[in-house]
DNA sequence: GAAGTAAGCGGACCGTGGTCCGTTTAAAGT
DNA sequence: ACTTTAAACGGACCACGGTCCGCTTACTTC
């Protein structure tokens, strides 16, 4: 195994509170058959070695089988098609900003305002989202999945109740939908890399927006 | 070297809005041979065709070449990749709504105050949107793609002039790619089908996030 | 109108994503 | 232990996107 980033344990481990919050994450840990969850570990392990060896551009299923030691429909069953695994491979690197904003210390954690947890939200999904953009620009190939996708969930939802509780001004959903597009990761990497924007610029426009709906700091 | 290709560098975005609007808008109309001009047509033709008949997720690229009578390198060489091909489509579907902002009457077009301008253009976007739902769906396979569309660069100049002159607060750009991203046809599409919002909701919001930002009808 | 040339053409060819189906195997029942 | 059964496996197979390269053809020049 020698996990690289979290050392999070993967295995199901169904029935454990504490995984709940990565079962909310992952959306499906799935009583997996013995075989079917070593594989999986197998395989998002060769994933990972490859990804850094040779980029996501040339991340073939068929190399992450054979990288793994197993079949090619193996690959496909456990995740379902390319974007399924890049997604798996995301969600599993999501650990430590979801335990920023779920469990961790203020002002992103728990025990801090909800204005203030919003207002440093935005930073940090910045920050998060440029170290993985290249597996997340990979990921997105279809615009409709990215609503799929249990860490977006987890963030959107997050963020709708950390509007409701800031009481800010119109529909907590649609806001949180704006805030979260506002710093997409295609947009900021567009604006940071083609366009030179400087990223302090857009840290400052996530407070403003945020100052208008009335949840001020 | 008789420049054929796109005169695309258009690094600053100066103020001189016409020209650039029809050179964003046209893309490369450039002087194609004749027999090369001829074919762009027939297989603009053929895939629209095709598209009515079998939608956008079957549309191939060789039973475009197919329909039209030609070879498939030809599909290619003229428009690049699929989503060129897609992308071509949609543009040459965009000229009654570019008509409309450009040079129509009030309230969307030149004849209209700024601000009015602005709040009708979102509307006007999200109709036109969602009739072509299906095509600007299929044709966002690579995020940052999105960004070269030579539809979406006039949109965003468009709005971020508008903005500027409707002495919106805050950066103009920005402003101008949190609003288009607030209705942005995935996002719309996944609240108004899977959602079930209503899309008059949408468009209350937008006509909000231009108030809060000073631009009043 | 002949010659020269660069753009255009077409279709064989390749790699990869995704499916299918006969075989194997983990686990639950007896 | 033996049977049963549904899940998991693997790799042959297919379709489609994309490339390549030798041939053709529209324009230019004289």
């Amino acid at each position: 195994m020698t996990a690289l980033l979290p050392p999070l344990p993967e295995p199901p481990d169904p029935g454990d509170a504490r995984t709940n919050l990565t079962l909310a994450a992952t959306g499906e840990p799935e009583m997996l058959r013995a075989d079917a969850a070593r594989n999986r570990a197998l395989l998002l392990d060769a994933a990972s070695r490859l990804l850094v060896r040779c980029g996501a551009a040339n991340l073939t299923m068929e190399s992450v089988a054979a990288a793994a030691g197993v079949g090619k429909g193996t690959v496909f069953r456990r995740f379902k098609d390319r974007t399924g695994l890049l997604i798996a491979l995301l969600d599993h690197r999501e650990a430590l900003l979801q335990a920023a904003f779920l469990t961790g210390p203020p002002p992103m954690g728990p025990d801090a305002p909800a204005a203030e947890r919003l207002h440093a939200f935005g930073p940090a999904l910045m920050r998060h989202e440029r170290d993985h953009h290249e597996l997340i620009l990979a990921s997105r190939t279809d615009p409709l999945r990215t609503y799929e996708v249990p860490a977006q969930r987890l963030r959107l939802s997050h963020v709708t109740l950390l509007l409701r509780q800031a009481r800010a001004a119109g529909e907590p959903e649609l806001l949180a939908h704006t805030l979260l597009g506002s710093i997409d990761t295609p947009l900021v990497h567009h604006l940071t890399c083609e366009r030179g924007m400087d990223i302090d610029r857009l840290e400052e426009s996530w407070h403003d927006l945020l100052n208008r709906y009335g949840v001020q700091r």
